[in-house]
DNA sequence: ATTCCACCGGAATAGCGGGATA
DNA sequence: TATCCCGCTATTCCGGTGGAAT
């Protein structure tokens, strides 16, 4: 049934991405002038989560690097990668300057140094730019003659906000691409070539991803995430294609993975702090914290506390209503 | 209307862990 | 081996905010 599980994985970049044509066009002709040593344009990429910015920024990126070869691309997840230390180095394995890179030993002024001794042009995409700590790695980079940069974000003030005014308004020049959420027509051919791919022919049926495609209201991650669960329930049910109630699984399925994936990564305080919302499903600030101190033993801060929990409001594990005294923290279902 | 105060979140600071250096 | 150094996490401090109490 499953030929080739990496095509449903979240880095996958397709040999040829659909209904992206002016998007691509754009982004490709930003770093054109790589091609006969010009000066490339810096691009922002907007659009909502599963609108295809980052496949069509790696597709762009694979693209370069096979026709200037002698150019660097990297890639940072700026969520994962938060602080200026973590994108620089980033941007020096990129260049293959940083082997001997260590946390502890090197500081992070002298991985900005590495980059300036670069004499080919770099290209480095850096996703979620809105979710940088230290927004200064962002500065950082935008000196670095020969650094061409591919910020993608959700919103365009969202990243903006983050950004001290010099290089805000530097970065107003910036060529800037926009997506919006697919259609289910959009999807579906998404889905029909991700199927050739990772499936067996026959697997599925149109009927079947159109379903799918609609239950993924234009996320992308989403669909593919659900034609793998669909995939696998088949499989688990030894059956050899795809059936109506495997569908009708897939979405909520494919939901519930992530979520779980999410919740393993806490670490002990941050899940207790998650289970005490969940059991409340809805509470305040002040109750949280009390119960948390007395379930834990050496209980953190309360100012860490509320760290913790605005990364999980990030993670979509809860939700935040109301802004001082009349917040509460409410569990997110998945 | 005014005061109160629970709560938020930015900024500065401290402590930790562990590679580098001598 | 002892000391230095540096990024990272947590803590401390605190000004600001808006709902509740007076």
């Amino acid at each position: 049934m499953i030929t080739d599980e990496r095509v449903f994985t979240e880095g996958f970049v397709p040999g040829d991405v659909v209904h992206r044509h002016d998007q691509l066009g754009r982004l490709s002709g930003a770093l054109r002038p790589l091609t006969d040593g010009g000066r490339p344009e810096n691009a922002l990429l907007f659009g909502p989560t599963g609108a295809g910015k980052t496949c069509a920024a790696r597709y762009v990126l694979r693209e370069l690097g096979e026709r200037v070869p002698d150019a660097h691309v990297g890639y940072v997840d700026c969520w994962a990668d938060y602080t200026r230390f973590r994108v620089l180095e980033r941007a020096c394995e990129a260049v293959g300057r940083a082997a001997d890179v260590h946390r502890r030993s090197t500081p992070t002024d002298t991985l900005a140094e590495r980059l300036r001794g670069v004499d080919a042009p770099v290209v480095l995409v850096l996703d979620e730019a809105d979710q940088l700590q230290e927004p200064a790695a962002l500065g950082d980079l935008y000196r670095i003659p020969g650094v061409t940069l591919v910020c993608i974000a959700n919103r365009e003030p969202e990243l903006f906000a983050t950004l001290d005014d010099r290089l805000a308004s530097r970065l107003r020049t910036a060529a800037r691409v926009r997506f919006d959420r697919y259609s289910t027509a959009e999807l579906v051919a998404i889905l029909r070539d991700r199927a050739a791919e990772g499936l067996e022919a026959r697997a599925v049926t149109d009927d079947h991803l159109r379903g799918l495609a609609d239950a993924a209201a234009g996320d992308a991650r989403v669909a593919i995430g659900a034609l793998r669960a669909a995939a696998r329930s088949a499989v688990r049910h030894d059956r050899e294609r795809v059936t109506d109630a495997d569908v009708v699984e897939a979405v909520p399925a494919a939901e519930t993975l992530i979520h779980e994936r999410t919740v393993e990564r806490l670490t002990d305080d941050q899940r207790a702090l998650y289970d005490l919302v969940r059991e409340a499903g809805e509470i305040a600030p002040g109750e949280l914290y009390e119960r948390y101190e007395a379930r834990v033993d050496d209980p953190k801060s309360r100012r860490t506390l509320r760290n913790y929990l605005a990364k999980m409001a990030h993670y979509d594990l809860v939700e935040r209503d109301g802004e001082t005294r009349g917040r509460v923290y409410r569990i997110v279902e998945p």
